[in-house]
DNA sequence: CTAAAACCTGACACCGGTGTCAGGGGCAAG
DNA sequence: CTTGCCCCTGACACCGGTGTCAGGTTTTAG
């Protein structure tokens, strides 16, 4: 399929699709006159990539798990498994940066709320 | 206490203390010869900025709920409310990606671990 | 008094994924 | 052929918290 296809159906943009290739995250086979076509498989591919980036992985990690990914060996798990353990370890870090500062949000809301009602205005908002 | 030394106390650097005097989460006062001066809660008051700046919340975002927090009133809750909520659900939002991605690292690494154990190699490394 | 350490302001750089513009092909439908 | 849409490369901008350098002042220790 075409970039714009491709772009549509993983969600993503044109451009993102083209900084993929440039990081090596993505391969596309060209028409002869240097349009890119893309496999049905890609499209999971990207929503794969995606998925990475929302947790934070830079291109360069992410373009080193691929092979994992895609074309695992004996060769390439190795090295893999310790940048997969030290992401895991990562994530998990911030999963819990995520936690303590929602609670903290969580009890400035629970204050606010009681300054509302601690000093009640006589006809606060009717609807 | 001068600034390195709330820097050291609050573990950041100089430069974002700076930094944060100038977005406004920080305010200092100041000697004759205009150095700053802190007081004893300002450690604390950057442990909670550094809190909310670990889940991604911006010092625009973070400097509207400060009042929320150090200076609460029925004049700042109302609008904080609001803000509050849309951050906790982004937060919420960020947690279940991260969950997501280590989810599927867990499976590479299991991936990864397969392909070791179905092809072994005779002498791997012996050290 | 002097030297070192700490502080000041201001400015520029960085990262990295994405938006966007410019200027130029390719290709199908009419 | 023309029209219109999609594609190409290359380049610049952005965000935002932080590092860092320059050039200068203040404080502190000896």
């Amino acid at each position: 399929m075409r970039i714009g296809e491709l772009a549509a159906r993983a969600g993503v943009s044109v451009r993102s699709l083209r900084y993929y290739e440039q990081r090596g995250l993505l391969t596309s086979t060209r028409t002869p006159s240097g349009q890119r076509r893309y496999a049905e498989g890609d499209v999971e591919r990207v929503r794969f990539v995606q998925e990475l980036y929302a947790a934070g992985l830079s291109s360069g990690t992410i373009a080193e798990l691929m092979p994992c990914r895609y074309a695992p060996s004996r060769h390439n798990s190795d090295a893999t498994l310790e940048r997969l353990a030290h992401e895991r370890e990562r994530i998990t870090a911030q999963i819990d940066d995520l936690l303590r500062a929602r609670d903290t949000l969580d009890r400035m809301a629970l204050l606010a709320r009681a300054h509302r009602e601690t000093l009640p205005v006589p006809e606060p908002v009717a609807g």
